[in-house]
DNA sequence: CAGTTAATTATACACTTGAATAATTACTGG
DNA sequence: CCAGTAATTATTCAAGTGTATAATTAACTG
């Protein structure tokens, strides 16, 4: 008996794409961009290797893709929670921080992905646009609630020191967001977003920490 | 005429191993583990591919002693300014915060390696176990200056209490490491430490921005 | 139900990779 | 100055890589 051909089902162009995505999100995450093979990914989403190139160009344009959907997953990630609090500033800004220290946005996968695109990230010039708009949107979105919630406090920053105070916040989060991603046995349930609200609270001076309820 | 047989100098090991770890080093954080290849590497090291494997009985085993002699450099790095210092406990606090955010320990080359290394250190036992010696000497080192900082300042902290303010400086510093190092041309001279010095006073209640000057 | 076409599989190719082995040659100790 | 030997180069190999192309077949249309 001869080795029968494969069977298959025909997909929408949305559905295989998503799938192939998918995969290649899971190997950045496992190896790095260069260790997903175009035989580990179309394996791993289940088809075979030639409809890759079907869907994209080359590998190249899978990773950019793959990327792009990454970013704007996260983007909304962390903003969704923003749109059914009504709270005030600082409530806003506590669960911002909040969210961004909790699955799905905190996760090990989500920092060996950061890790793992890195490198590309810094020499691909298509790919870099996509961190910076990314990233900037971040920040500006951060600065903005800062400066909310020191002038609900009565205490207004001058732009200078509100760039300051965005970069701090900034890396806290982003600093525990990658202790947390890549030691993620070492902290207890709840600790990395507690120890997030009094750090930003700490350096903007203002008590976040009850403002925010486990979700 | 025949291609004549390339010249060379003999060296000691250890100038080679040097060599070819410097040459590691440098393309792991271009192109990450799998992005340096061996034939890369020699010819950084300007010998050709064979002599690797006759110092390092495989790649593997080349990239591990890069990480090795990677992590020792920066464990050097941090511990050496606190020799020359011989301040109070809150001006040693600002010495390694501030020696943490300059180069050469907070450089672009340094985040993009430890982004390159991420995935090898999360699935290779021997790597996570070099990894986490380092971090636990970092993070013990960190809660040992806070403590006695604290102490200095009449305020002595719970071991609990003492854990999340080891975690929230922790977090800073590698965030505006991580952020100086992925985007080092948005930040001026001596911003980071600047603002580290800030953030980490204002969580620990301490005034450490005239606790130390530019070195 | 037959005909068509695009989605999918299968195969082939040129090149890279880590590793293994063979061939040279720079240095050292007498 | 002359072996001897270990450091170094050169060559080979099998497996894996991205890409290109040919062969099938699932599903739609009339």
């Amino acid at each position: 008996m001869s080795p029968e051909r494969r069977k298959f089902k025909r997909a929408s162009a949305e559905e295989r794409k998503e799938a192939l995505i998918e995969a290649t999100l899971e190997l950045v995450a496992e190896k790095g961009v260069r260790g997903a093979t175009v035989r580990d990914i179309a394996e791993r989403a289940d088809v075979t290797q030639g409809l890759i190139r079907h869907y994209f160009s080359s590998k190249e344009e899978l990773m950019t893709a793959a990327y792009e959907h990454h970013m704007v997953r996260i983007t909304d990630l962390t903003s969704a929670p923003l749109k059914e609090i009504s709270a005030d500033a600082s409530g806003r800004l506590a669960a911002f921080v909040s969210a961004s220290l909790r699955p799905p946005v905190m996760e090990p996968t989500a920092v060996a992905l950061w890790a793992g695109f890195l490198n590309k990230v810094q020499q691909d010039a298509h790919m870099r646009q996509i961190h910076q708009r990314t990233y900037d949107y971040f920040r500006h979105k951060l600065a903005e609630m800062i400066a909310a919630a020191l002038e609900e406090a009565g205490r207004p920053a001058s732009p200078a020191r509100l760039h300051h105070l965005a970069v701090a916040c900034n890396a806290v989060i982003d600093g525990l967001w990658m202790e947390g991603g890549a030691l993620p046995e070492i902290f207890a349930e709840d600790e990395l977003p507690k120890i997030g609200l009094e750090s930003v609270g700490a350096i903007l001076g203002l008590n976040l920490e009850n403002k925010v309820d486990q979700p």
